[in-house]
DNA sequence: CATTCTAAG
DNA sequence: CTTAAAATG
């Protein structure tokens, strides 16, 4: 993780759980503690509305589940009061599926999105559509003027050096010539991938297969994000180590805007 | 355990293992390696045919699963050949469950069978039906002359002393007067109850809940049986302590019989 | 409370 | 490989 910088300024942290139940087993409370951000947008927390899940360590929260029970949902937990709170993007099937949430937090809209996977095939026509949709969404967010942070899961890796294995991955979900596209035109509107702009071309990646042995191999991939409009997103790091999901929390420092 | 009787015996084991996959997790190949019985009755496997189980003790092995995958399902396992392997007991619904087979080894007819539990409500009407079909069953299979012995899950306590709270079960499935009635009529029929043979009335329980700590404060029911008709089964024992599923494994020695 | 299977990733 | 839920006991 890189240190924080000197200005004053509120830390966020944006992380798949995949399960939020699975990842408070695996020390997600700790974590938060430790790592202390003032924002956490979580990903697939796979569970109905648990504000008591970090209400110890003085975290408000609000949450979008998805209609069937154990699947996707987000969440936004922040240590300030979150202010007018939208659920969903108003879109019938992502909002279903519990993909979208927002709130204004200390003068900054925070987004939690939890884009589709397209590994089971039959649901790479359902990402396709509403990848345009979202970028729709996202434009529409930065029209009203308020800085904006987008933190989640886009289950798209940008860049050959976003992955371990670029050549072998071009025809697989996730690393589709045309998803790489929609990426670059997604940042082209006017988000900056903060990964990419501190860290520049150093591989790093934010997700690993359970499968055999990616993570101990670093066969990873880097398809969560922390975009930014509007403000600068600095200190950025994956915490590699935390081994709260299949993800890493990916970090960062926002400088302080008055509200 | 009881000790093994001097003369040339065979030692036999019912066990409903509640999964055979947990049950092999929980030691069942040790257990069977240092207990080495003869022959092997199990219920509630929970899985297809697994001839490769215990194979690298010796075993052979006949299997009923259900139709329906992960439930139920009854086996046979012997260290001698098992001869008129039949699957099921004759009848649509007890069948398609694959709660009853049996096998001829070393001259006896060996039943494992897993009659149904009523502590599902629904299925209490079930159960009823099919406590009648299974004795005529068990009758017709006396009928043919050949000793008998009978292992398995009856999911019927037979008296008081057979259950830690019998007051308070008097109207749950499992301890309701009709279920006792038909266990007493069921021995009456030429079976031998050889648990209560050899034990009297001694309380010790099969089975014990896997809810609060049941196990621990032994609130437990005797609901697992080896019954023998035609053939004596000598120094019955139940091994509180071997921890393999929610049942314990009830083991006896039968004479070996000329076949 | 524990098991297995399923859908999903 | 892992998660959560569902069905079942």
């Amino acid at each position: 993780m890189s240190a924080a910088p000197d200005s004053p300024t509120l830390k966020v942290t944006t992380l798949n759980a995949n399960g939020i139940r699975s990842a408070l087993r695996k020390g997600l409370a700790d974590w938060v503690e430790r790592e202390a951000p003032d924002v956490l947008l979580l990903q697939e927390v796979r569970a109905g509305p648990m504000p008591e899940a970090l209400a110890h360590l003085g975290y408000q929260s609000a949450w979008f589940p998805a209609q069937k029970a154990g699947y996707s949902g987000v969440a936004i937990l922040a240590r300030g009061p979150l202010e007018d709170v939208r659920v969903g993007m108003g879109h019938d099937e992502m909002d279903a599926e519990g993909r979208v949430l927002s709130a204004r937090i200390g003068g900054v809209r925070y987004v939690s999105v939890y884009l589709p996977s397209g590994s089971r095939g039959a649901r790479q026509d359902f990402k396709d559509r509403v990848l345009g949709d979202f970028q729709d969404f996202a434009a529409a967010l930065m029209a009203e003027g308020e800085p904006v942070v987008i933190g989640g899961d886009y289950n798209v890796a940008h860049r050959e050096i976003d992955l371990k294995n670029w050549r072998s991955n071009r025809t697989n979900s996730g690393f589709l010539p045309h998803e790489r596209e929609w990426m670059t035109a997604h940042l082209a509107s006017g988000l900056t991938d903060t990964h990419r702009a501190t860290l520049g071309d150093q591989a790093e990646y934010t997700w690993w297969s359970n499968r055999s042995g990616a993570y101990d191999n670093n066969v990873g991939w880097r398809i969560d994000y922390l975009l930014s409009a509007g403000v600068h997103l600095g200190g950025v790091g994956v915490d590699r180590g935390a081994k709260l999901s299949d993800h890493a929390p990916l970090s960062g420092w926002i400088a302080a805007v008055k509200s």
